[in-house]
DNA sequence: TCTGGGGTCCTAGGACCC
DNA sequence: TCTGGGGTCCTAGGACCC
């Protein structure tokens, strides 16, 4: 019996989700764009192609998008969290043993005698087949190899297996800027020392590394070498940090419009807070102007601690509105702002004050009230006062598509 | 004039990731 | 007119302690 890590990697994860739903997509060029249709967040293949680039402002690449007929979405994370739910629901038929890294990504850790190269194909095929997503799939003995199979997969029918004999001609083609947890500022320092490949870094002496490098770099050469060094982590960590923010559609200048914003975000954040179990022991605020504007720029921030930690909703509103007092200037353009909750705790953390007078059962029990009805009928149908109604700074979002598969109202119809 | 040695904890900022 | 959002880890340096 081998061991494997497997990189499942969903392609072009937000792209892909739109097309599933529209077929008629399927060879047409894509586009999903960031909160408030800012800028590109996800291309499909054939928008790749006519040069629409990765996180380029949407109003800049608008030629292109009409000389091309590039489909053009607002993000949809209501389906693209389910579609994702889906696809990490069939690779647990795989493997018990699996990551779940991010909204597209799973390690698995693989145990088979059978041929990598064809187990990592049955994986790509049954995603397929299960969820109209398609996937890179690529296995070797390290995560940090696996990442680089993957890619390597995706040019080559979506499944590629890194081993003894291919690795260093591999590792050669391979930029060390392209490696995963090599970012822009480590490359660079490593290519002025000649190592610009992987294969080099793999070879790099231990001790020089860790003379001129953080430990992270250090893990990534072992890995290289085929060392597992990035531990594998099953269960989810506990969240150290919830943070809810937007930049809005118009520049924000009033103040009460910004607090309702805030309030907002405040909810928002309290409410995954309450989702994972976790209370906060300190919240942080900031707010920013418009630096596009050309007019004078302001952004600030500020932490307050919470004397007991909280999940509450009103609590943590509350506490804001305060902050934000003392953060808010008059006669700046915002654009953006938001709220972190920080240094979470699970219930056995929480530190009693003696001289707290609020009753905290009373308060959950509100709490969870409020939650229940908001799943039940839908977001928002009970809030604070103070996160308004209108809601003038709300985000934009005018490509929207439905959301299939986890609202009844606007399930796909056959025609 | 000359001022040790060893340790912990906290924080801000940098770097990285999707 | 229009430029995303949400995270983690590591390190250096300061504050503080004996």
């Amino acid at each position: 019996m081998k061991t494997y890590y497997a990189l499942v990697d969903c392609n072009n994860f937000y792209a892909s989700c739109e097309r599933t739903f529209q077929p008629s997509l399927r060879h047409v060029p894509i586009v999903v764009l960031s909160n408030n249709d800012g800028c590109v967040i996800a291309r499909s293949e054939e928008a790749k192609a006519v040069g629409i680039g990765m996180g380029a402002a949407y109003f800049e690449v608008k030629p292109l998008v009409l000389m091309y007929g590039v489909r053009v979405f607002s993000s949809n994370f209501a389906l693209y969290g389910d579609m994702s739910n889906r696809v990490m629901t069939t690779l647990q038929e795989f493997s018990p043993d699996i990551e779940i890294y991010s909204i597209d990504e799973s390690f698995l850790k693989i145990r088979t005698e059978k041929d990598p190269l064809e187990y990592a194909r049955e994986i790509r095929n049954r995603v397929w087949r299960c969820t109209g997503i398609p996937v890179s799939v690529g296995m070797a003995p390290s995560k940090t190899l696996a990442k680089l199979a993957s890619k390597k997969g995706k040019a080559q029918g979506g499944a590629f297996c890194i081993d003894e004999v291919n690795r260093t001609k591999i590792l050669e083609d391979c930029p060390v800027e392209k490696l995963w947890g090599i970012g822009k500022q480590h490359a660079m320092k490593l290519c002025r020392w000649g190592l610009n490949n992987a294969h080099l870094l793999s070879k790099a002496d231990n001790n020089w590394v860790l003379n001129h490098f953080p430990v992270t770099v250090l893990r990534t050469v072992e890995e290289l070498r085929g060392t597992p060094c990035i531990p594998f982590e099953m269960e989810p960590a506990n969240r150290k940090s919830i943070c809810s923010s937007r930049s809005f559609k118009h520049d924000v200048t009033d103040y009460h419009d910004l607090s309702e914003a805030l309030m907002t975000f405040t909810a928002r954040a309290a409410e995954k807070l309450r989702q994972w179990n976790l209370y906060s022991q300190a919240l942080s605020l900031f707010i920013q102007a418009n630096p596009f504007s050309g007019r004078p720029y302001y952004a600030n921030s500020l932490t307050i601690p919470l004397p007991v930690a909280t999940s509450d909703t009103t609590e943590l509103s509350d506490k804001a509105a305060i902050v934000l007092r003392r953060l808010y200037k008059k006669g700046y353009n915002y654009k953006k702002a938001g709220v972190v909750l920080m240094d979470l705790v699970t219930e056995k953390g929480i530190q009693q004050d003696f001289f707290d007078d609020v009753d905290r059962e009373k308060r959950q029990r509100l709490m969870a009230s409020m939650d229940k009805l908001n799943k039940q009928m839908g977001r928002d149908t009970v809030r604070t006062l103070g996160s308004g109604i209108n809601r003038p700074w709300a985000t934009r979002r005018e490509l929207l598509s439905k959301r299939y598969t986890t609202c009844w109202q606007e399930l796909k119809t056959v025609d």
